[in-house]
DNA sequence: AATTGGTTCTGAACCGTTACGGTCCTTTCA
DNA sequence: TGAAAGGACCGTAACGGTTCAGAACCAATT
């Protein structure tokens, strides 16, 4: 029966046309793919969790354009990739227990999210994705610290040293304002907190008091949330020469702040973005591009090679500084370039 | 055992406790998700086939505004998405067979494919999407044919009659090139069949000879492919007042080859497109709205209702025609309306 | 003391498939 | 002609859970 349908060469045609015919003939669907997942322990599918409500991911450049690299890796094995529903309000780990698959895939999720350590329960590979070493499994991401590190040392290049942030969450619980310097620190979302953590080490570096610098949080990532953050910062100094934010997405929302304020850019105030997201590119943002597609390719690579159970990789791909036309020396002052301690 | 997970009322505390530390101890990781849908007969999850690679899912803007409206109508219901890889290259139906899912939607793909017949041959509950209406499943879409006329009848209004059309794929062979009627006419594609037709029915109605409209067709779904799409049209007849285009990205496309040929749109040349995506409304494209993410959702909410099995369902979703700064009167010509016959 | 009712717990059947090993039949070669 | 070899076919045992019937137990009622 089974080898009908899945082993022609085990039996003569003559046997298989019989069966497949009384098969059809007695309304057999065919065989059921769950009970075969069961027997050949086999489900033919990754999961993919994410932080965020399901639909978030398609309105994130960033998230599709990982998501479209994991598929590419899906697509390459054959395999199908299960979005898993995991809602964050609700403390709802079900959904991970019941997903059928062979391995997860953990997208920038907080590093003290239940769905995540439902995962690590059980018993299949994982990669996880901008998250921090586990040591038991798979991880692929960027250096968020050091990119973000040289992106700073390029606006002190260029004479800034009176800065603002506009950041993404840093933790499951909704802040939007100020954030202190213990929240930075305490930080769960792993990439959110080391691209703070470069910004603050290059600039107590260049002699700026890091405690001082106004650093807003906003909870929704989107082009509002960036504007309302920059105004935030711009209510409370107005002095600022740098805004910089810790996603392209929140730095085009800045522009639109800086320009209702009729701020020219980067005349009166400069404007940064991470990402490299396609609509960044158009703005002539200065940003950090990391290659998203590749990272979701990347992960997919290392779930599905998961054969060669080897100790737990780690990769870090590489990204690259963007200067574009939203960066220039502070407004008034001479290019003042700095050179190190 | 099974209740000590599920059904914690149906046994003491006392016993529940210990049952779960024996678990614990064993290394037992939980119930399994398989076994457990083969049980209840439930996978807890719907599957979702495209046309394309499953790359191009996440590089359309439309198919993207879809997903994101199934996944919200997924996340409602507390399911899991599954991606299914069908590659249209290879006939290779197995990834069909192989999915554990509770039911299908179908996104979008020629009426012949062999994916669809493998999907309908499952005993699972179907919607099918910018599909013909089959009469066995349920169906959501829009009034393709009729949206394209009122379109159609906006520019004829403008007093265009000599025009040339870029369109999608029509088939699944590639044609990169110009499309006989009889093509037209045979065209798998649902979605490009009725939009065309639309067109031609107007236009007839207009006194132009359909046969002589110049139609190109691209196999590429890209902004590319309408700018060479556009370039091939105009190369044929460069006296074509007006580019219809069948989708907003090869109409995006169309307006970069129309300004790499110095024409001014809308003075020079009219260029429309269909769908209403976010790119087209920024460079004020003329266009059709349809409602992505609600065609998603509706899909979405007719698959996972489907327990009230009364017969197959059809819904079609309004559309909006929007008049924008890429449609005038033809070039020279006094602004000419047509009232009827 | 026996019956009743209710709760907690145990065991077995079943979901549909694939893997495996055994039987049977045919062919080949000494 | 008989033995060995090989191919085709078939039956059965898991896979790991859920469900459900009924056993066992305890308390309260007749």
């Amino acid at each position: 029966m089974s080898n009908a349908y899945n082993r022609p060469d085990q039996l003569s045609p003559e046997l298989r046309r019989r069966v497949l015919d009384t098969a059809r003939r007695l309304g057999y669907p065919g065989p059921d793919p769950v009970a075969r997942s069961l027997r050949t322990r086999k489900a033919g599918a990754v999961g993919l969790l994410l932080t965020e409500n399901l639909s978030y991911a398609f309105r994130d450049p960033a998230a599709i354009g990982f998501l479209e690299g994991l598929a590419l890796a899906c697509e390459d094995a054959g395999t199908g990739l299960l979005l898993v529903p995991a809602n964050p309000e609700r403390e709802d780990v079900a959904s991970v227990h019941r997903a059928g698959v062979d391995g997860f895939v953990v997208y920038s999720v907080p590093d003290d999210d239940p769905h995540l350590a439902a995962v690590l329960e059980r018993p299949v590979p994982t990669v996880v994705c901008d998250q921090p070493d586990l040591g038991t499994v798979d991880r692929v991401g960027i250096d968020d610290r050091g990119a973000m590190y040289e992106l700073a040392r390029h606006l002190i290049g260029l004479g800034h040293r009176r800065i603002g942030v506009v950041c993404m969450r840093l933790a499951r619980d909704r802040n939007d304002g100020f954030v202190t310097p213990d929240r930075q620190h305490a930080a769960h979302f792993h990439v959110q907190r080391n691209r703070l953590s470069g910004l603050a080490e290059a600039f107590s570096e260049a002699g700026v008091d890091w405690s001082q610098v106004p650093v807003v949080e906003r909870f929704d990532h989107n082009m509002a949330s960036g504007a309302s953050g920059a105004a935030q910062v711009l209510d409370r100094d107005p002095q600022v020469t740098a805004l910089i934010c810790t996603s392209d997405v929140l730095a085009l929302g800045a522009l639109d702040e800086a320009a209702r304020r009729g701020l020219r850019v980067p005349h009166d105030i400069t404007v940064t973005g991470f990402d490299g997201i396609r609509a960044g590119e158009e703005a002539g943002l200065t940003t950090v591009r990391q290659p998203v597609l590749e990272k979701g390719r990347a992960a997919g690579k290392l779930l599905l090679d998961a054969a060669e159970r080897s100790r737990p990789r780690s990769v870090n791909l590489a990204t690259e500084l963007i200067i574009g036309k939203t960066s220039a020396g502070p407004r008034g002052g001479a290019e003042e370039r700095w050179f190190g301690p």
